[in-house]
DNA sequence: AAGCCTTATTTTGTATGCAATTTATCCCAC
DNA sequence: GTGGGATAAATTGCATACAAAATAAGGCTT
C-alpha cells in the first residue's frame, strides 16, 4: 500500500511530494524554521504534525476543512495510526477540531473569534513588550533597529509582504527578548491561529502610515526601556490592527471551504 | 469537584450550531476501578486523556513520572492505539512531554517555569478584569458576592481548602465574566500546569489576610465597573501570589519523581 | 414526485502484530 | 571488583485487521 516506501527496512526515507518543511518540535514562529532534522522513522507523527501545520497555515488545507484519514494517509505516504497521533497533537494546540466519529476538521474561525484571539494577543504582546524593556540586550536593540528600517523601505517601496516580514520580525525580537518562554508558547500558539488573517490581510494606506509610525514610537520606548509605555503602545497598536481587521472581515467575508 | 470543572474541556472555539468536541467524560473519580469500557466507545481516547488529565493534576501521576504504555493501558483497561492518542493531546496541552523513542513523561515545571506561568497567568487574569467590568450582569456579581463571603466564612475558620476553593471559584466567575472563550481557554491551560502549585500551597497568616483584603478591593472595582482598576488589582493580587510561592518552592524543594 | 425506511458503502475507532529502538542483564577481560 | 561489550528483555513506533458508526444509495409506500 501506500506506506510501504517507509517501513523499507534501511533508512532509505522517501521524499514527500512537497519540498522539506518544518521539523517536529518547534517553537520557534511558523515562518523561519527550516530545520530539518532526518527524522528516519522515529517521528513520524510528529513530521506528519508539522506538515499538516504548514499545510494549514499556508492555506493549502483551508478552515473547516476536513480531514480524511485515508486521503490524507495516502497524500503523506503513511498509515492511518500516525496521522491519527498528529490530529491529536493538533487539536491540543487548537489548529483543528475533532468530531467524535466524525473526524477531524480545520479549525474555522468566525469573525467574533478572531476579535477574541486579537484581544489576548494584545495583552500578551504588552507583556512581551514590558519584560523586553526589562531584559533587551544592546545587541537586540540593534537588530531590532535594523529591522525597522528594512520595515521603513518596505513601506516606501509599497511592498507589503516584505513589510509583514519585517513587522513579524520586529514582534518575535519583542518576544524574544522578553524572556519568558511561557509567554511565546502562548502567544505562538494563538498567533499561529490567526497567521493568515494577520499577516496577509490589507491596509490602507493612513492606517498603514500609522502603523510604521506607531513601530518608530515603539522602538523609542524600548531604548528608553519605558516598560510600561512600551506595553500600553503595544497593546493600543494591537487593538488597532484588530479594528482594521474586523473592519475588513465584515466587509468581506471569510472563504469557505468543504 | 473543583479541579474537575477547571479541566473540563479544552475545546478550541466552537461552532455554536456544531455538535460537542471531545465532550467531557470525565471520571474525575480516581478511587473507583479503573476500567473506561463503560464510556462511550466513540470517545475512548478523549475518556482517557481526560481521565489522565485528573490523574496528573491530582498527583496521581507525579511530575516527571514515566508514562509506560503497557502498564498505563493495562490500568485503564484499554489498548495502546487510544492510550498513545491520548498522550499527543496531552503533549499538545502541554501537560505531558514527549520523548521520540521513549515515551511520555509528566511535565515536570521547575520553579523558573512556575514563575513565568504566572507573569503570563496575571496578564490573562488582568485582562479577564479588565473585560468583566465592562460585561458582568447584576447575576453574576451577585454570586460572587456570595462566595466571597464563602471565603471569608473560610478564612475565619482557618480551612484552607475551603479557602482556596471559594477563592477558584471566583477567579473562574471573572474570567466567566470577561466573556472570552479564547482568553478562558488559554488561562485554563496555564491554570492547569499550575493548579497543584496554586491551590494547594500554603499561606502564611499575613498573605492569607492580605489577599483577603485584596479580595474584597476586587469586589468593590468590579462593583464600580473600573476596568483598569481591576485589571491593575488583579495584577499585582497574581504577583503577590506568586511572590508567595516562589519563596515556599526556593525554601521547599518540588517533590521528585521517577 | 416526495418522504421514509432499508441496505450498501464509506469512514472512523480500537485492537493486535511486527519491526526498531532503547534499556537491562550477564559474561568476560583486566 | 570494575569496566566494557555482547546479548536478551522490554518498550516504543508503525502498519494492518477488524468492528462500530456515519453517510450515501436505493427502493418502496404514499
Amino acid at each position: 500500500m501506500a506506506a510501504a516506501s517507509i517501513s523499507e527496512t534501511t533508512a532509505a526515507h522517501r521524499v514527500p511530494p512537497a519540498p522539506p518543511v518544518l521539523s517536529g518540535i518547534d517553537t520557534s514562529n511558523p515562518v523561519v524554521d527550516a530545520t530539518v532534522t532526518s527524522f528516519d522513522r522515529s517521528a513520524l507523527h510528529a513530521a506528519v504534525s508539522a506538515r499538516l501545520k504548514t499545510m494549514i497555515i499556508e492555506g493549502e488545507l483551508a478552515p473547516g476543512a476536513r480531514l480524511n484519514e485515508r486521503v490524507l494517509a495516502e497524500k503523506l505516504n503513511v498509515s492511518r495510526t500516525p496521522l491519527r497521533e498528529a490530529f491529536k497533537m493538533l487539536a491540543g494546540i487548537g489548529l483543528v477540531e475533532l468530531l467524535p466519529n466524525r473526524g477531524a476538521v480545520v479549525v474555522r474561525l468566525e469573525p467574533v473569534q478572531v476579535e477574541a484571539t486579537f484581544g489576548v494577543i494584545a495583552a500578551l504582546e504588552g507583556l512581551a513588550g514590558e519584560l523586553a524593556a526589562q531584559h533587551i540586550t544592546q545587541a537586540e536593540l540593534t537588530e531590532i533597529r535594523a529591522l525597522q528600517y528594512d520595515m521603513l523601505a518596505s513601506h516606501a517601496r509599497r511592498d507589503l509582504p516584505g513589510y509583514f516580514r519585517a513587522n513579524m520580525q520586529i514582534h518575535a525580537r519583542i518576544m524574544a527578548a522578553a524572556r519568558n518562554p511561557v509567554l511565546a508558547e502562548t502567544f505562538e500558539r494563538l498567533n499561529t491561529r490567526v497567521f493568515a488573517t494577520r499577516y496577509r490581510s490589507n491596509l490602507t494606506s493612513e492606517r498603514w502610515d500609522q502603523a510604521v509610525a506607531e513601530h518608530a514610537d515603539m522602538l523609542k520606548l524600548l531604548e528608553a526601556r519605558d516598560g510600561a509605555g512600551l506595553r500600553a503602545l503595544l497593546e493600543t497598536h494591537l487593538h488597532n490592527k484588530r479594528r482594521t481587521l474586523m473592519a475588513q472581515l465584515h466587509s468581506r467575508p471569510q472563504d469557505e471551504a468543504a
